[in-house]
DNA sequence: CTCGACAAAATTGTCAACAAACGGAGCCGA
DNA sequence: TCGGCTCCGTTTGTTGACAATTTTGTCGAG
């Protein structure tokens, strides 16, 4: 950790953007804490400029903050992660029936293209290759409903369990398992059929639930 | 403006606390500028304190900030009140499904006080007093349901919808119409039943949204 | 050896002052 | 008259320093 922090270059990149983003690689583990003289030098900002970072960053569920003792990076257990994939069950059904209402046929073009990708990705053991297009497919889908309200929601919680999305990305078996999932959603939403698109929404994030629950058991196949 | 209580004693927290209550109490109102060194004196906080209120603010909805141009009170229009009222529909629909399975028989007593409560505000021409229990009914249920993720979401965009929701309440006949919903939801969850409940929640929030959109067409017939 | 109090260090919360950017008033020239 | 330009007041963004609070380390008593 004493390894030479990278430098970027002063009073370029926002220091909301850089911190977000040193989390979400993993380059701040849960539960580390973040100390606003640090981090001030680190990507060269003031000490004013890093601490209304961490306060957007603790409305954004990234971090922890508590009176007078400090931030730290917010540590996401499986119980939490299962209730935002709850949620994201609700709204990504939400957005994908409204999605099939709202789809023009160039954007047809453009998912069904996605799904192509994603098939290959898979038959070709691209696995972060499908990773990213699933981050992909999952977006493009919530800008097409329109629905920015859900949108919005959608993508904080998605920067909070992002570090649970990628062990489950790496399981063995899990592209397989998904791909068809998400195929189906594209046929629905393709389809103009709302109700069948919310379905198959419903079914991956139950789908996605079941998977988490199986990871955790057998990183930690001992219950405290 | 007028108006000036503004002894509280320093501190962020109740800085946020105070500008967020001004805002829902519609002592500011929507796109009125927010000045830092005005709230600085209005609150007898410094400017730093109130910049740092003013981005929480931003990213609980309730204000907008752009660069070099200061923040002023985000007005949500109709259509984003609809946006929110869906979201509330998926969500709400969710926690009263998971308050149907784990409400204990105490909580069972709570909600159906809540109730006949409700019944009698409405009986007895009380707008305000079923007003408030609405809000409270809706806050129990997510809390029983247990569900923090949906219940913190929720009650962020109730926040960014609550004028909106007090012209709903205002309005004549409403009472009468919500009421019955109200007590549906009530029901199915002391009665166990998880699917019910949630199609409740969905019944009274689909007739929340058509109440909006009749509200706001009566307001302005005329389109700008 | 453990427990409690006390002191020192570290860290956050707050403040006042300075620099930069935006918006508008007024001026000039065509 | 109108378009464009500069200048100036206002407001935000940033910096550095100071005060308040928590945590840590040490020491002595039991």
């Amino acid at each position: 950790m004493t390894e030479s922090a990278p430098d970027r270059q002063p009073g370029e990149r926002s220091a909301v953007a850089a911190i977000r983003d040193a989390i979400v690689r993993g380059e701040f583990v849960p539960n580390q804490r973040l100390v606003e003289a640090d981090l001030s030098a680190q990507f060269g900002a003031s000490r004013a400029t890093v601490r209304a970072a961490l306060i957007e960053l603790t409305n954004e569920g990234l971090v922890e903050r508590v009176q007078n003792r400090g931030a730290r990076v917010r540590a996401v257990s499986l119980e939490e992660a299962v209730e935002i994939s709850e949620v994201r069950m609700m709204l990504e059904s939400l957005c994908a029936a409204k999605a099939a209402e709202r789809i023009s046929d160039a954007e047809v073009g453009e998912l069904r293209e996605l799904g192509e990708r994603m098939q290959a990705a898979v038959a070709g053991g691209d696995v972060v290759g499908y990773s990213g297009l699933n981050q992909r497919l999952h977006r493009r889908i919530r800008e097409i409903s329109g629905q920015r309200t859900a949108a919005q929601v959608l993508e904080r919680l998605r920067g909070q369990s992002v570090r649970h999305q990628f062990r489950l990305a790496m399981r063995p078996g899990r592209p397989q398992v998904s791909l068809p999932e998400h195929l189906a959603i594209i046929d629905a939403i393709c389809a103009h059929q709302p109700e069948k698109a919310a379905d198959a929404a419903r079914v991956h994030l139950g789908s996605v639930i079941e998977a988490l629950k199986a990871a955790d058991a057998e990183v930690s196949p001992l219950h405290p």
